[in-house]
DNA sequence: ACCGTTGTAACCATTATAGTTACTATTAAA
DNA sequence: TTTAATAGTAACTATAATGGTTACAACGGT
């Protein structure tokens, strides 16, 4: 199974390094904190920026939060790194057979139910703040 | 953002037909409800199979429920069709510095609320079955 | 002016997906 | 016993997302 890009868990990783060093947080810092290459770091802090969640300072380098941690929720951070327009976590497969009782039905219906059950995960997600993480550190 | 296969939504499809039509479901008629190929309708007939929950009838061609409509949820669909053995939706980067306080924690403070969050994901899926689903067609 | 940094473009290897062709095995019916 | 329809599967393809990489221009404090 195809799982969510580790863009999201590498943007709340950046993000937690801001939240706990506001300075010098450059992107070759937040790298070797992730392990990863630099422009990956750089490329997510983009959306970050796109969001509104920080503020990335170019020249000088490093970045900082326009939001306090405690308003920050994992959701913010989803929302900012899943780029689509729609956001669709199930795909249902399009052209049904509309002579057919099932398939004239199935993508209203399906929609409905996970529409539901992918709100439901959001939710869960905008009930834990980048704040709440951070205190679980240790 | 890499969405969840229509596999999944097929899968319903396919079990919703085989409900509502219990004989001659064979996999071209099934694909000519989906409006697919055959080949896409028989490898996820042998996901549903291998998960108990359908009867394939090899040579005479058809199939059937193993469990009453009542009894087959959303979920069940999503497990079968979500070939993975730990049931992961949220990918986590790997080898993040250890030497970084953020680093050596953000794996398992996220895994616990990424894994929360699934469940409540899952939990809805659960909460729905084939039954309640079909009896929305119209 | 210099140097470290950000912002991007471009490219690449890997992987999942979904469709396709082709073939064998199975089973009922002629 | 032969035939026809079907399931099961392997192999191949095209497409797309991902994540890493190199390269380079733009920026800004010292």
């Amino acid at each position: 199974m195809k799982q969510i890009s580790t863009r999201f868990s590498i943007a709340v990783h950046t993000l937690s390094l801001i939240a706990i060093i506001p300075n010098d947080c450059t992107g070759d810092f937040i790298a070797g904190s992730v392990n990863t290459n630099p422009v990956v770091i750089r490329r997510i802090m983009g959306m970050l920026k796109k969001a509104g969640l920080v503020d990335v300072r170019p020249g000088v380098g490093g970045a900082s939060l326009l939001k306090a941690p405690n308003e920050i929720t994992l959701l913010d951070v989803y929302r900012a790194v899943n780029v689509t327009e729609e956001n669709q976590l199930f795909r249902i497969h399009e052209d049904s057979n509309i002579n057919c009782l099932v398939g004239r039905n199935i993508e209203r219906v399906l929609q409905e139910e996970l529409r539901d059950a992918q709100s439901v995960m959001e939710t869960r997600l905008a009930q834990t703040t980048l704040d709440q993480l951070i205190s679980k550190f240790k």
